[in-house]
RNA sequence: GCGCGCUUAGCUCAGUGGUAGAGCGCUUGCUUCACACGCAAGAAGUCGCAGGUUCGAACCCUGCAGCGCGCACCA
C-alpha cells in the first residue's frame, strides 16, 4: 500500500478485485467439494430489467449469506440468472417496435418474427442486470448462469406440464378469469390487485313485465297492509354499461320485499331499440343476494362478472357478451354503446338511462375494483377457454412452515441454521404440531400469511394469450370416433404409431365432455368395449417434453396443431431451485446443492413464487427446495411511498455506487433495513457508509505508518489495560456479529461492527496506543532493537500498578510533552501486534458485508501473507471467519473483567476532563494542565494514556495535591481530577456548577433510596437486582459526600 | 369484514420487566502531525391514549385511536 490516498477511491479497486476474483475462480462451486455445502439461487430479475434498490437489498443480503459461509468453510453455490417475465418483457419489445415504427400491432409481425425481436432485445440487454450485481460484487458462480427459456429449463416446464397433465391435474376449461384488456391476455387471480376506485352507484328502474296468463299483475294484487306492489323494480349497479348483458334481475329468496315477484319478469332497461318483448328475463330467486346491500334487487350479468355467472350456471341463463377483449362495447350492447370503450360506455349508458326516466340516482361511490399488475388497467371478468392447474403437493407444503427467528437458539455460526434442520421443537403456526415443520420463515409472521393463501387456494391460470414464454406443449387434432375407427386416418396412424412406439410421447383421447378415452390403440383388436360404444367427437392430443423437429413436422402433417398460448411465467419460475442445477438427470450439483440452504425474497412475491417453488420441490423432488426464506424489507421514499420508476423517487445504484463506492452502497443499504420493517431510503445512509469506508481505510493507514513486522506475535505479558480492553471488545463483537447474522439480523450485525470499529476501535483504543507507539516518525528511544524481539528488557504491563518500577525515561508525576513522548520497544511492538490481530479479525467480519475495502487492506496490509493460501493467504474470501475466544485464549492472553474496568475508568477520567475543558471553554486543542489527585497507585503507562487522550501538558499526577479555592474539579472513579485555571478562577461559577452536579445526585439518590426503602422492593426483587440498587445507593451517596465536601471547601 | 404490522429525540429507527439509546440533523469549539467523509463537548423524549398485571412497565395483558400492509368482498 504505497502512496496511500487520504480517503478510499473505489472504482479501480473494485475492479481490480472483482476480476481478480473471477479470474481465480473463487466465486466457482465445486459439487466434489468435501466441504460442507451451502447454496442459495437468486430470485431471477427480469431479463430486460436493470438494477434497483430493491435488487441491491437482496443481493447484498444474499452476498452476505454467501460469502460468509465460503469463511466459515462451506463450498458454496449462489446460482444466478433471470426470468423470461412473459408479459413484462414482451410489452416493452413491443413498446418499442411500435415505437420504432416497426410495427403497430404484434399481428403485423406474426408470431415467429415477434418472438424473434424478443430473443434478439434478449441477447442484447439481457445481461444488463447481471453486469451491474457484479459491480455490486455478488459473488455468483456466473458459469452456471441460468435463463428460464434456455432449452434445458424449457424441457422441464414441458416436462412437469405433461407430467402433471397425466396426473389428471392440469385440464382445459371454459371458465370465468381475469382478463387484461390491455395485455389482451387472461391472467392468474395473484396478478389482480385491488384498489379502490371512485366511481358512482346509478339507482335505475326496470318494468316488471305485464302479465302471463293465469297471473295478475303486481298491482292488481296489494300485499299486507295495502300498499300497492310495484309496478317497478330498483336496481343499483356500478357498471350501467353491462346493463345489455343481463340476463336475469335476481333477488334473496327470503326478502319479504320481493318474493310475490319470483318467477315473473322484468324488461332490461338496454339496449333502447331492441323490441320489449325480446328483452324480457327472468326474476329469480338466490340466496347469493344481499338484503341489506343496494336495494337488494341484482342485476344478473353472467358474462361479466364471476359471482353472475355462478348465478347464471345454477339458474341455467343464457350469457351475453358486450365486451370485446380490449374492452370495447359490442354491437350487441346496442346502437348507442356499440364500439365505445368500456369507461365511456358506462358514461354514456348513464346519460341514456337518465334520458329514458329510468336512472333514479347516481351516488358518489367507492369500491375495489381490480387492477391488472402489469398494465396497471382495470381488469375484466371474462368467459374464455383456458388452462387450469389444480395445485400438487399442497398438503406437504401447508405442513412444512414454522415459525422462524424466534425461535432461534443464541448462539454463532451454523447453531441457528443447524437448528433448522433437525428436529427441534419450534414455535409452531396455527394448527401444525411443533417439530414436523422444517421450514423456516424470516420474520416467521409471514408464516401466517402463507397458510392463509393455501387455505383458501384455487386453481391456477396458467395460459396466457402471449407470444413470448413456454408454448403449452399440446398438439391436437379434432376429429370423430365412429363405428370404433377414427375417420381421419392419418391423424389416427401417427396416434397409433407415437402410443405403440414413443415412450417419451403421451398420447390422449379426450370425449366431447373432456373425459379421456382410456385406450391403447397401438392394441385397437383388444380395445375396451368403452371404445366401441363411444361415438362422436373426439379429440387426440399428443404431449412430448422439449423440442422435437421431426415430430413436429409429422404432426402437423397429420393436421395436429399446438396450442397457441403460452405458459404463465410463474409455471417455469417454480422450478428454479432445481431446473436450474441439471434436473431431470441426477447430477451431481443437485446430490451436492439441492435442497438448497437460503432464499432470499420481497414478500411480495410469496404465493406467486416462495408458495409454488415449495409445491413444485415436493412434488418432482420429494423435499423442500430450501431450508430458511428470509423476506426482505420493501423500500420506500422518505415519503413512505414504493419506490418506482413512474414515480421517479428511485434512484440508480448504478449512480450511487459510482458516488460512494458499492460497498458503503452495501454497508449503508445494510445497516438501515431491519429484519421485519420497511425500509426508508435515505442517501444519507450511504453516505454514512461511504464515511465509514473512509474510517476504515484510515486507520489502516495509521497502522501502516507506524511501520514493524506486521502480525508479530502478541506478548501477553506486556499486554496493557487498552490491549486487554480492546480484546475484550474484539471478542464481545464477534460474539455479536456471528450471533445476528445467524439469525439473519443484518442490520444489527452492521451496527454492531460499526460500532465496535469506529467508537471502540478508533475512537479509544487507537488514541490510547497512542501512548505506547510514541510519535509518528520519531524513533523510539531505544530504537535499534527489532521490534520482534520482544525480549528486550520491557516495562512490565500496566495493569499491575503496585510492581511498576521507577521508569528512567520518564519524569516522575508529569509525563514529558507528547511530540517527545518516547515508547518502548517492546511494548511498541506489542501494540502494533495487538492492532494487527484486532485489525485482520474486523476485516474479516466486514468482508461480507464490503468486500472490496476488505481485500484491498487484507492484502495491502499484509495479512494475507500470513495465512495458508486457501484459507486467506490468495484472498480474504476463504479467510477463516473469526471466532470468539476459547478459555484457553482467554488464559494465555491474562484478559479478565479487572482490566476491562480499569481501561473504563481511565476513559471515564478522560470524559470527565473533556468535561470540564468545554465547561471553561478550553479549546481540545489547547494542550492544558490537569492535575489527578489519585485515589490509587497508577502506572506510568496508565498516566500517559490519559494524557494523550485528555491532550493534557502536563498531566500531573499529585496525591498532595492542593488546589487554589475554587479550581475546577471533577469527581473521577480514580480520583480527583482538577483543571488549574491559574488566576482565572471564580468561585461562584465553580460553586454553581458543583451545586448542580450535586443536585443531580441527590436526585438520583432519593430514587434509588425510595426504591430501597419499600418493604415490597427489598422483599420481592431478585438478589441480583437488590445488590445493583445497593450499590448504586452507596455510589451516589459517596459521590453526594464529596461534592458536598468540595462545596463547602469553596465557602459560602 | 378478517388478519398482520407500526406508533420511542426535529427525522429515520434500535431497545422483550430493573438508571431511556444510535445515526442523521441541530448548537459550541477545534486545519490536535490516520481521517473535516474528521475530532471533542452538548442541547433535545410525560416511550400514541386509557385501563390492568407487577415491588417495579417503553417492554406483559385488555380496550381505544392514528398510520401502513395483506386477504376476502355486496351488484
Amino acid at each position: 500500500m504505497s502512496e496511500i490516498s487520504k480517503t478510499y477511491e473505489p472504482p479501480a479497486i473494485e475492479a481490480k478485485w472483482y476480476a481478480f476474483w473471477e479470474q481465480n475462480g473463487c466465486f466457482a462451486a465445486d459439487p466434489k467439494s468435501p466441504k460442507p455445502a451451502y447454496s442459495i439461487v437468486i430470485p431471477p430479475p427480469n431479463v430486460t430489467g436493470v438494477l434497483t434498490l430493491g435488487h441491491v437489498l437482496n443481493n447484498t443480503i444474499q452476498d452476505i449469506l454467501a460469502r460468509r459461509a465460503r469463511m466459515t468453510g462451506h463450498e458454496v453455490l449462489w446460482l444466478p440468472g433471470t426470468d423470461h417475465a412473459g408479459i413484462a418483457t414482451q410489452n416493452v419489445v413491443e413498446k418499442t417496435l411500435r415505437k420504432e415504427g416497426a410495427m403497430k400491432h404484434r399481428d403485423d409481425l406474426g408470431r415467429e418474427a415477434l418472438v424473434a425481436k424478443i430473443w434478439e432485445w434478449k441477447e442484447k440487454y439481457g445481461g444488463i442486470i447481471l453486469k451491474q450485481l457484479r459491480a455490486l460484487g455478488a459473488s455468483c458462480d456466473w458459469s452456471r448462469t441460468r435463463f428460464t427459456m434456455d432449452e434445458d429449463y424449457s424441457r422441464c416446464v414441458s416436462r412437469v406440464f405433461v407430467d402433471l397433465y397425466k396426473k389428471g391435474l392440469i385440464y382445459r376449461g371454459k371458465r370465468m378469469v381475469n382478463w387484461c384488456p390491455a395485455s389482451l391476455t387472461a391472467l392468474s387471480d395473484e396478478e389482480v390487485i385491488m384498489k379502490e376506485q371512485k366511481g358512482f352507484m346509478y339507482y335505475f328502474k326496470v318494468e316488471v313485465a305485464d302479465e302471463e296468463p293465469g297471473r295478475p299483475r303486481p298491482d292488481d294484487q296489494p300485499r299486507g297492509g295495502g300498499a300497492p306492489a310495484p309496478c317497478f323494480l330498483t336496481i343499483a349497479t356500478t357498471r350501467p354499461e353491462t346493463i345489455p348483458a343481463d340476463t336475469a334481475v335476481a333477488v334473496n329468496p327470503n326478502d319479504p320485499r320481493y318474493t310475490h315477484l319470483i318467477g315473473r319478469h322484468v324488461y332490461r332497461a338496454l339496449p333502447l331499440e331492441v323490441p320489449k318483448e325480446q328483452r324480457r328475463i327472468p326474476i329469480i330467486a338466490d340466496e347469493h343476494v344481499a338484503f341489506d346491500f343496494g336495494t337488494g334487487v341484482l342485476k344478473v350479468t353472467p358474462a361479466h362478472d364471476k359471482a353472475d355467472y355462478e348465478i347464471g350456471v345454477r339458474h341455467k341463463l343464457p350469457v351475453i357478451d358486450v365486451l370485446t377483449p380490449d374492452g370495447h362495447m359490442t354491437a350487441e350492447a346496442g346502437a348507442d354503446l356499440a364500439g365505445m370503450e368500456r369507461f365511456a360506455a358506462r358514461k354514456k349508458a348513464a346519460e341514456i338511462l337518465e334520458a329514458a326516466g329510468a336512472l333514479e340516482k347516481a351516488e358518489p361511490y367507492v369500491n375495489n375494483v381490480g387492477f391488472s399488475e402489469r398494465a396497471d388497467v382495470p381488469i375484466e371478468p371474462r368467459l374464455s377457454e383456458q388452462w387450469f392447474l389444480k395445485y400438487p403437493s399442497v398438503e406437504q407444503a401447508r405442513a412444512c412452515v414454522a415459525a422462524g427467528s424466534a425461535a432461534v437458539p443464541g448462539g454463532h455460526e451454523d447453531t441457528a441454521r443447524s437448528a433448522a434442520n433437525e428436529e427441534v421443537p419450534l414455535r409452531g403456526i396455527g394448527t401444525k404440531p411443533p417439530g414436523t415443520a422444517a421450514l423456516r420463515f424470516f420474520p416467521d409472521r409471514w408464516a401466517k400469511v402463507y397458510d392463509h393463501w393455501l387455505n383458501g387456494i384455487q386453481d391456477w391460470c396458467i395460459s396466457r394469450q402471449l407470444w413470448w414464454g413456454h408454448r403449452v406443449p399440446v398438439w391436437t387434432v379434432h376429429t370423430r370416433l365412429e363405428d370404433g375407427y377414427i375417420p381421419n386416418e392419418a391423424a389416427a396412424g401417427l396416434a397409433c404409431f407415437l402410443q405403440g412406439q414413443r415412450k417419451d410421447v403421451t398420447v390422449i383421447l379426450q370425449k366431447e365432455d373432456g373425459s379421456r378415452l382410456d385406450v391403447d390403440l397401438s392394441l385397437e383388436e383388444t380395445a375396451p368395449p368403452e371404445y366401441l360404444n363411444y361415438a362422436g367427437a373426439l379429440t387426440i392430443l399428443v404431449l412430448f417434453e422439449g423440442k422435437d423437429s421431426g415430430l413436429e413436422e409429422d404432426l402437423v402433417r397429420c393436421g395436429f396443431t399446438q396450442d397457441t398460448d403460452v405458459l404463465d411465467t410463474w409455471f417455469s419460475s417454480w422450478l428454479w431451485p432445481f431446473a436450474t442445477m441439471g434436473w431431470p438427470e441426477k447430477t451431481d450439483t443437485l446430490a451436492k446443492f439441492y435442497p438448497t440452504t437460503d432464499l432470499v425474497t420481497g414478500p411480495d412475491i410469496i404465493f406467486f413464487w416462495v408458495a409454488r417453488m415449495i409445491m413444485a420441490g415436493y412434488e418432482w423432488m420429494g423435499e423442500l427446495p430450501f431450508k430458511n426464506v428470509y423476506f426482505t424489507s420493501i423500500i420506500r421514499d422518505k415519503q413512505g411511498r414504493k419506490l418506482s420508476k413512474s414515480l421517479g423517487n428511485s434512484p440508480d445504484p448504478l449512480d450511487l455506487i459510482a458516488k460512494f463506492g458499492a460497498d458503503a452502497v452495501r454497508f449503508g443499504t445494510m445497516r438501515s433495513a431491519p429484519l421485519g420493517t420497511d425500509v426508508t431510503f435515505d442517501e444519507k445512509n450511504i453516505e454514512l457508509g461511504r464515511n465509514f469506508c473512509t474510517k476504515l481505510w484510515n486507520a489502516a493507514r495509521f497502522r501502516q505508518m507506524q511501520g514493524g513486522e506486521t502480525e508479530a506475535d502478541i506478548v501477553p505479558t506486556l499486554l496493557t489495560s487498552d490491549d486487554k480492553w480492546i480484546l475484550l471488545r474484539l471478542d464481545a463483537a464477534i460474539a455479536d456479529v456471528s450471533t445476528a447474522l445467524a439469525e439473519y439480523r443484518f442490520s444489527d450485525a452492521a451496527n454492531a461492527l460499526y460500532r465496535f470499529f469506529w467508537s471502540e476501535y478508533c475512537d479509544w483504543y487507537v488514541e490510547a496506543a497512542k501512548a505506547a507507539l510514541g510519535r509518528v516518525g520519531v524513533p523510539p528511544a531505544d530504537s535499534g532493537v527489532s521490534p520482534e524481539s520482544t525480549n528486550v528488557a520491557a516495562d512490565p504491563s500496566g495493569n499491575d500498578p503496585a510492581s511498576t518500577p521507577d521508569v528512567p525515561r520518564e519524569t516522575r508525576g508529569t509525563v514529558g510533552e507528547p511530540p517527545t513522548l518516547p515508547a518502548d520497544a517492546g511494548r511498541k511492538a506489542n501494540t502494533l501486534a495487538v492492532m494487527d490481530y484486532v485489525f485482520s479479525h474486523t476485516l474479516r467480519l466486514f468482508h461480507p458485508f464490503m468486500p472490496f475495502i476488505t481485500e484491498e487492506l487484507w492484502q495491502g496490509m499484509g495479512f494475507a501473507k500470513d495465512m495458508p493460501a486457501k484459507q486467506g493467504g490468495e484472498t480474504i474470501m476463504f479467510a477463516p471467519w473469526p471466532k470468539p475466544f476459547t478459555p484457553e485464549e482467554r488464559e494465555y492472553f491474562i484478559l479478565d473483567e479487572t482490566d476491562e474496568q480499569f481501561a473504563n475508568a481511565k476513559y471515564q477520567v478522560v470524559n470527565l476532563g473533556r468535561g470540564l475543558r468545554r465547561d471553561f471553554n478550553i479549546a481540545s486543542s489547547k494542550r492544558v494542565r490537569f492535575v489527578l489527585k489519585p485515589n490509587a497507585t497508577l502506572a506510568e503507562h496508565e498516566t500517559a494514556v490519559m494524557q494523550i487522550l485528555l491532550n493534557a501538558e502536563p498531566l500531573e499526577v499529585n496525591a498532595a495535591f492542593a488546589p487554589t479555592k475554587g479550581t475546577p474539579v471533577a469527581l473521577t472513579p480514580l480520583g480527583e481530577l482538577f483543571l488549574p485555571l491559574d488566576g482565572l478562577i471564580d468561585v461562584a461559577a465553580e460553586h454553581e456548577r458543583i451545586g448542580k452536579e450535586l443536585a443531580k445526585v441527590e436526585d438520583e439518590l432519593a430514587k434509588v433510596r425510595a426504591k430501597l426503602a419499600d418493604p415490597n422492593f427489598a422483599g420481592k426483587v431478585p438478589a441480583k437486582v437488590l445488590e445493583d440498587h445497593q450499590q448504586r445507593e452507596r455510589d451516589w451517596s459517596e459521590k453526594q459526600a464529596q461534592l458536598a465536601k468540595m462545596r463547602d471547601a469553596l465557602g459560602a
